[in-house]
DNA sequence: CTGAATGTAAAGCGATCGTTTTACATGCGC
DNA sequence: GCGCATGTAAAACGATCGCTTTACATTCAG
């Protein structure tokens, strides 16, 4: 298997369990066996590596949003496969939030990276939304969206049955819209 | 004035800025001028500060919170707040959970105090569903303490408008809660 | 005047940081 | 069998880490 690809994986559960900045290199590698030759290799740089993790872990959500379907219910799909995603990966809070926070003042390129993500991540609720209403709504959108958010934050200290409820939330947001416009 | 005061909010905005483990004790006295014999005086030990700087923020939010009165709109008093606090210490997300995923495999009191912290502002909020309700609801209690941290992560990627969404999110539900009980 | 309290300035502790470098092992196409 | 890509092992770089220590200045009550 990809070298390259086992030391992103490790380097991922590392950052999750510790966060990015409490840990150095030698640390990030051990799991994956990878000798630091290699990280300069493959990545140039500590950031660097810290990018391609963050990179990763946001495809990987968004390939599984897609593949989960949903057209049945969009909205409601969208907190199921979160539900399954902090079952497999447990709710540690979101990791591309977490990562803005710790390289605020030291690297702008992450920054940056995790605000394209988010902007993504939030056309996917619109067009959900649009999905769900027949007519786009950007102001529900972006409710549902802070739910999500919420609800991601919220499980990192109370229990999972938060996503639930938060699911719950945004289906009675999504029916007064309904009503509202009817 | 208090020196030990003046060590506590420079270094909270330091740690606002950029995280707790990416600056060093110099980087996080500079802006208080103080020495570090005065902080391992004071505190101990560098994490010694960093508890302290999360105690002072979650007594100065809870402080504000029951200040701002709010009787007549126990819900949306919440999000008012919340945005004012924004306004003036910037959207950077919950410094709270910023420090738990930073501290999460390293310092357990932190993570053990943050949860503390964190639920007794979720029982701040139950009181005020309870008021808003005329009785308990604990599920909707956590729905609005949902829409609260959302908006809390969201502003820090987005405009501080999502606020306004989240409260007018907490009224949609709360009539919801209202009609069903009725 | 004395002495305790509270502070800054600065040097130094061993450890660890991110990064580079040298040396060597392995597998694969030509 | 040669060359090249890809990997590990390990030493070393200067810088910085959290923390301790020594030395000295200021304030203020008794």
């Amino acid at each position: 298997m990809d070298k390259r690809t086992d030391m992103i994986a490790a380097a991922a559960r590392v950052f999750d369990a510790g966060g990015f900045r409490g840990i150095g290199v030698d640390g990030i590698l051990a799991p994956s066996g990878a000798s630091t030759r290699t990280l300069y290799k493959h990545f140039g740089s500590r950031d660097g590596l810290v990018l391609a993790v963050l990179e990763e872990r946001h495809r990987d959500f968004m390939d599984r949003l897609a593949r989960s379907g949903g057209d049945a219910d969009p909205i409601g799909g969208l907190f199921d496969t979160l539900e399954r995603w902090l079952v497999e990966h447990g709710a540690r809070g979101c990791m591309l939030l977490r990562a803005q926070g710790e390289y605020a003042g030291a690297n702008e390129d992450v920054v940056a990276l995790v605000r394209r993500q988010k902007e993504e991540f939030e056309r996917e609720i619109a067009r959900r939304v649009e999905m769900a209403l027949g007519s786009a709504d950007t102001g529900l959108a972006t409710q549902i969206w802070i739910l999500f958010e919420g609800a991601t934050a919220a499980a990192s200290v109370a229990d999972i049955s938060v996503v639930g409820l938060a699911k719950r939330a945004a289906g009675v947001l999504v029916e007064d819209a309904r009503g509202r416009s009817r």
